[in-house]
DNA sequence: AGCACGCCGACT
DNA sequence: GTCGGCGTGCTC
């Protein structure tokens, strides 16, 4: 009897077996909808099998084998049985959640039929006599001369023209005035810029062995042209007629990335997979990966899981940076799972960064990983910032701000240049306290500090969401002298306005991210310089350029330097190198002032020599000594309660029910960071290992017997390589 | 995750 | 006597 073994999106760690006569192994990959308790389900097919280890008279027939798309190719499934593996997540989970949702969906997927991508003109196209067109059908006259005045068009500059231009681009195909063009590659040479010695140094490194597999970290400044570098390789790629997947970290620089690919590759088909995208565009994108149509498939962490025939190179811009590990559910690292991916598939993968992570960097000196270096910027005279302290300690500082910061700011606005100020909230917030008592307003519902919203005149956590009202007076101590501590965006731009009365300051948060045409007036109000002040967050540190930025101030970098999280360091680190790279682009020499009572900090002096590796060795050596990662390696489990007991009780209780090698340190079980959470208590336990197979092996073993374990009003997770605790 | 089964409290 | 609370366990 024919069997096939299903993937489920059900948090059960196994397969289910159905009876399918028609299958066979050319169904492997393939969706297939099956009855499962009393609803019907959507499914893949992970094996075809000839019998079942479960009973015979229980087994259920597969309703319907989908043969809409072709299979999930064999490298998309070993990827994810991988990750189940690694990551100890159901792989039924695993394989559906990268499909995108319509296509989870019962409904068969309804490819429209493809409207090819390129069209040129044809013979007859050039002879029409345009005179007998009505000159009332202008689009039409504005397509055809489109069409005449290039040699391939594709269908984004044909929808560009017009919305209209695709029906119009239909009337022409038929009339044989213009035809398909064959697949023909056209990358922009003459806007490809001269490499410099250094960047021609490093193409040529990574072009000599292009079809093979290798990690190479490519350790480039902010403004030393990685993005070149992505480009020249992806040509190359895209000779052989082969894809290339770009990793990107989770901000609104996708549309910024995707239109210098563009401008390089016009008629390359690019796919730029987003939480922007519904699920029909993500489905369709998504599927011109798996057709081998689309060569560029840029996107977020989720990405990693896309099918692609004909992968030839992988790239993982800002590889340090920690949207690239999820959170919750399955926890994995899309930077690591690129790195497999490309492994399996034998071709290179690229980490970009200006400060890689200690992870990756500590890979590199052991020659795991290939490093190159671009130590200087692009533009010509672009030279680094200056980067200066002020002592905080020493002068009087006013609303967190010092004199000395304010002068610089003038002494820009009267040379008519921009600012920006930097606000570290990392372990900071402006809370609401009590002089008197120091009282603070903490979440009811969660364990943090409720965050003051002056603007909306009241307290926000920025965990669960709760709001309340501001009270007037102390619920502790009664006394009226309750004020906001600590300088959030909005407080400083209160006390900047107070002081730069004539400046024209823009403070940019996450609520004025969000909305894209928000967005996009802010920049405009950036780039046609109607701003002198801007101010915000860690959002602000990354993408965009600021052509006219002569300072950087930062504020409050402090509270990350001696901070519980080993890794806090190497993030602000990475912060102040990448919001200093903001400075001082175009021909003059950048200024960034920090304000900070431990100006000798070690962190502080590589920032000034802009010496990432000595800082990274120095924290290497840290690590080593504390026994932190890289030089062990870690694994969480997370469980959550109603209550803390509860939640304690349990880790204690699931610490016993396996003896672990003697490789393997387990640790008492201990509140989370953020112990509440949505009104739900959190604990965690840290398991860790020198051996990263020994405590894969542990993970596994202990697994088997969480999951037997009635788990009543406990929920839990494994997270493996946690960057958060 | 859903969903049914099942065993104890307040209700027409 | 039932309706429904959600604790427990199964889904090929």
């Amino acid at each position: 009897m024919q069997i096939i073994r299903v993937a489920l999106d059900v948090p059960v760690n196994t397969l289910f077996d159905y009876i399918a006569p028609d299958a066979t192994a050319k169904h492997i990959g393939v969706r297939v909808q099956v009855p499962f308790g009393r609803k019907m389900v959507i499914g893949v097919i992970i094996e075809v099998a000839s019998d079942s280890s479960f009973s015979r008279g229980k087994l259920r027939s597969a309703k319907y084998i989908f043969e809409d798309i072709p299979p999930l190719p064999k490298a998309l499934l070993d990827l994810s049985k991988f990750c189940s593996e690694y990551y100890h997540y159901p792989l039924g989970e695993v394989v559906m959640s990268g499909l995108p949702t319509r296509l989870r969906d019962s409904k068969p997927f309804v490819e429209k039929p493809q409207v090819p991508f390129q069209y040129h003109i044809t013979n007859k196209g050039q002879l029409v006599d345009t005179a007998l067109i009505s000159k009332r059908s202008l689009l039409k006259h504005r397509l055809l001369a489109l069409f005449r005045g290039s040699r391939v068009i594709n269908l984004i500059e044909i929808k560009q023209l017009s919305a209209g231009a695709v029906k119009v681009l239909k009337e022409f195909l038929e009339l044989g005035w213009v035809e398909e063009s064959v697949s023909e590659l056209r990358i922009k040479n003459d806007v490809e810029p001269v490499l410099r010695k250094e960047q021609a140094i490093v193409v040529n490194d990574i072009a000599a062995e292009m079809n093979q597999f290798n990690t190479w970290l490519l350790h480039g400044i902010t403004g030393s042209g990685k993005t070149e570098i992505y480009m020249r390789l992806v040509a190359l790629q895209l000779l052989q007629g082969r894809q290339t997947l770009v990793l990107i970290p989770e901000i609104s620089l996708t549309p910024q990335l995707e239109k210098v690919f563009r401008a390089r590759f016009p008629v390359t088909p690019i796919i730029s997979l987003h939480s922007g995208l519904n699920a029909s565009e993500r489905a369709k994108g998504w599927l011109q990966a798996l057709h081998g149509t689309a060569k560029i498939i840029l996107g977020t962490r989720l990405s990693v899981f896309t099918p692609i025939s004909d992968l030839g190179l992988v790239i993982v811009d800002e590889e340090q940076d920690g949207s690239f590990k999820q959170q919750s559910g399955l926890c994995y690292s899309a930077r690591d799972l690129a790195i497999f991916r490309a492994k399996y598939t034998g071709v290179p993968v690229i980490l970009g960064s200006a400060t890689p992570s200690l992870e990756s960097y500590h890979n590199a000196i052991s020659h795991r990983y290939r490093m190159l270096h671009l130590s200087s910027r692009a533009a010509d005279n672009a030279s680094l910032p200056s980067i200066q302290y002020i002592d905080t300690r020493a002068i009087r500082v006013r609303e967190g701000l010092s004199d000395s910061l304010i002068t610089a700011l003038e002494k820009k606005i009267a040379l008519n240049q921009q600012s920006l100020i930097f606000i570290n909230r990392r372990g900071f917030a402006p809370v609401l306290m009590c002089k008197s008592c120091t009282w603070t307003a903490t979440c009811s519902r969660c364990a943090s500090r409720l965050v003051v919203h002056l603007k909306d005149k009241n307290l926000c956590c920025h965990y669960c969401g709760y709001k309340s009202h501001i009270p007037s007076s102390c619920p502790e101590c009664g006394d009226q002298d309750i004020a906001p501590f600590g300088h959030g965006t909005q407080r400083i731009e209160a006390a900047l306005k107070e002081r730069l009365p004539n400046a024209r300051i823009l403070r940019i948060d996450r609520d004025s991210m969000r909305r894209k045409e928000a967005w996009k007036k802010i920049l405009d109000e950036i780039h046609e310089h109607r701003v002198d002040i801007l101010v915000g967050t860690q959002i602000l540190a990354k993408g965009h350029n600021f052509p006219n930025l002569g300072l950087v101030g930062v504020l409050n970098p402090d509270a990350s330097l001696y901070s519980t999280d080993f890794r806090a360091a190497e993030s602000l680190f990475s912060q102040l190198m990448q919001v200093a790279g903001r400075a001082g682009r175009a021909n003059s020499t950048g200024e960034v002032l920090i304000q900070t009572k431990f100006p000798n900090h070690p962190l502080y002096q590589a920032l000034q020599q802009h010496d990432y590796e000595h800082l990274a060795k120095m924290l290497l050596a840290e690590r080593r000594v504390a026994n932190f990662p890289p030089y062990v390696y870690q694994a969480l489990l997370r469980a959550e309660a109603p209550d803390l007991s509860t939640a304690l009780d349990f880790l204690s209780h699931v610490m016993t029910i396996i003896c672990p090698g003697k490789n393997i340190e387990i640790f008492d079980p201990v509140p989370a960071q953020m112990a509440k959470l949505k009104g739900m208590e959190r604990a965690h336990l840290l398991v860790q290992s020198n051996s990263r197979k020994e405590l894969q092996k542990f993970l596994t073993a202990w697994r088997v017997k969480l999951d037997k374990i009635s788990t009543r009003k406990i929920r839990w997770a494994l997270d493996v390589d946690p960057v958060e605790f």
